[in-house]
DNA sequence: CGGTATCCACGACGATACTG
DNA sequence: CAGTATCGTCGTGGATACCG
């Protein structure tokens, strides 16, 4: 259980990931969609994915470059995790 | 998600909440049980889950007092949650 | 565009000691 | 037994500025 929870734990992390189940996304992409992470913290969350395999980089040349991300055949493993998160929080926000 | 995360987030939430899982238990069997968490962030867990109504406390009359922790309905609902986190940590482990 | 580098503030954790 | 009180340390997150 710590495993996984340290997978998704901090701030942001989740995040991050449901924008990546959509599909890849670009670092500028990803700032977009989420506009209050400060782009230390994306960085330092798409680099301890990354570190963990969760998650891939891809270089894109060409002007301007760009750098996709998307998630690893591991981060995909993650889905049932956040679906039921997802899923959990609707519960407890909605008994009390 | 953030909901969700925020009530199994922090150090020992999870085991707390999974020694719970097994049945209602007391103070001192839960530090038995979880012999490396101090009796500060016990206690600091408990308030927090009780606030959070995740978990219920009985005091039980007697010599030696004892109290009864044990989970709410609510405290119930995370269930499939620690068990997908449990999951899915196996699975996390075993692929790499 | 895609990041690093610094610095600061805050809260969580842990050890220890003490109490009703 | 079941906590509370106090204190020190460290990690995390955020703001800001800068670079290839």
């Amino acid at each position: 259980m710590e495993v996984a929870l340290a997978a998704v734990a901090g701030r942001w992390t989740t995040l991050v990931l449901r924008e990546l189940m959509h599909g890849s996304a670009s670092y500028g992409e990803l700032r977009g969609r989420l506009p209050e992470i400060s782009s230390k913290v994306l960085a330092e969350r798409l680099q301890a994915l990354g570190e963990r395999e969760l998650v891939a980089r891809e270089r894109v040349a060409g002007f301007p470059v760009r750098t996709l991300y998307r998630l690893t055949p591991a981060g995909e493993a993650l889905r049932p995790l956040l679906v039921e998160l997802y899923r959990t929080g609707v519960a407890l926000s909605s008994a009390p």
